[in-house]
DNA sequence: CCTTCCCGCCATTGA
DNA sequence: TCAATGGCGGGAAGG
């Protein structure tokens, strides 16, 4: 018996495009925040979010514990989190940066070092030495002593959490702002870029890569020598001292959604931004939006009457926060920026990374958004 | 071909 | 016990 009702007959191709981007881990993500940067909003409920973004409920776990560790939510229980907001950020990173710094200086003492500081009890993991241990594969340390505990700490060393705490340590706790994926897993990992450890490494840094990008604290680019893709920082990193700069202060309980990293193209390190590059970025992004647009005026007309009749409502992603990032693009592309270099000529209008980022996905949003109603709807005409 | 990474099985955890 | 959680890697889409 088994197989019948399932696999059957229709749905083989749904439709006409299936596309693995309609699913990807970053628009989910950019939908996520849509859902719930928004004022009023306190608690976070899975089944909620499971249900309004109509995903797989094991998808919503990866999300959440990625965003969790950037400080964007915390868990309050069993179901449920709270939304800490981009303002959360900055906390975050200080927090990730300090104790980076501290355990690098603790481990020339004892191996030990039971640190235990400020709230989460969050501590991993190797790294202490780079070549002991070398080749452990599977039986490592299954003697018989510890077992209990180190089974759970184990599992938690290889967290999705953890690891993207770790992966955000490479950024914020040095001057490196670019890493390839597999620079970052075997820096991860002790050194040992070995065996098929490093290729789970990557494929977990692949998501995370991709949640964080779509949240603009990081970008995809390539190096500039090698042609290989990494990864580079774009959030403002904390300082290391205390006092000083209170540029990333966490106000409010919630701040500006997109607002802040639209204003920090390059920060500090104000010196080689790739300008000849951007242009042609922006100019071939421009021919690009202006083809999609074509395509699918549906999206694009959309997104731009957003800004007044914010009234309309549509699917998992809801207009809220048009209004916030229009304001601060808009005001952002006239703004005479210290980047004025580069606005010098053709549009200013999208040479941003993050607004770039921000229309693609609020296309793709409605497209896939479309694609569902349009199939699951049958009953309405 | 190689890179990216979605899917979902199934082990763990927690109530 | 069972439901919630979350490693993990196969293998398919994308380039």
């Amino acid at each position: 018996m088994s197989l019948d009702s399932n696999s059957a007959s229709k749905n083989v191709q749904r439709h006409y495009s299936y596309s693995r981007k309609q699913k990807s881990l970053s628009l989910l993500c950019t939908n996520f925040l849509s859902l719930y940067n928004r004022e009023g909003v306190e608690l976070i409920c899975l089944d909620d979010a499971t249900s309004k973004l109509a995903v797989e409920r094991r998808r919503i776990y990866d999300i959440v514990n990625i965003l969790e560790s950037i400080g964007v939510l915390s868990r309050t229980a069993k179901n449920k989190y709270a939304w800490r907001g981009f303002g959360g950020i900055a906390g975050a990173l200080q927090g990730l940066m300090e104790d980076g710094s501290k355990k690098e200086c603790l481990n020339v003492f004892t191996g030990d070092s039971s640190s235990k500081e400020l709230e989460d009890g969050e501590d991993e993991e190797s790294l202490s030495n780079p070549n002991t241990g070398s080749q452990n594969d599977k039986s490592d340390a299954s003697i018989l002593s510890v077992s209990a505990s180190s089974r759970t700490e184990n599992r938690r060393e290889k967290s999705l959490g953890l690891l993207t705490k770790n992966f955000v340590k490479l950024f914020v706790c040095s001057d490196e702002d670019m890493y390839s994926l597999d620079e970052a897993a075997s820096r991860l990992l002790g050194d040992g870029s070995h065996s098929a450890m490093m290729k789970t490494k990557v494929r977990r840094l692949y998501d995370i890569a991709n949640v964080l990008s779509s949240m603009n604290l990081i970008e995809k680019t390539h190096t500039p020598d090698t042609r290989k893709p990494a990864f580079r920082w774009l959030w403002p990193k904390p300082k290391s001292d205390t006092g000083t700069t209170g540029v990333l202060e966490i106000k409010g309980p919630k701040k500006r959604l997109f607002g802040t990293e639209l204003t920090n193209i390059q920060d500090r390190s104000g010196e080689s931004l790739p300008i000849n590059k951007d242009q042609n970025c922006a100019k071939k992004l421009e021919k690009r939006i202006r083809h999609e647009s074509l395509t699918s005026e549906a999206s694009g007309s959309k997104l731009k009457d957003l800004g007044q009749g914010q009234n309309y409502h549509f699917g998992p992603f809801a207009p809220h926060d048009t209004s916030k990032l229009d304001a601060p693009s808009s005001r952002k592309v006239k703004e005479p920026r210290d980047w004025n270099s580069l606005a010098s000529k053709y549009r200013p209008q999208y040479q941003n990374q993050a607004l770039r980022d921000l229309f693609s996905h609020y296309r793709e949003a409605w497209k896939t958004w479309f694609y569902e109603v349009g199939e699951k709807n049958p009953v309405r005409n």
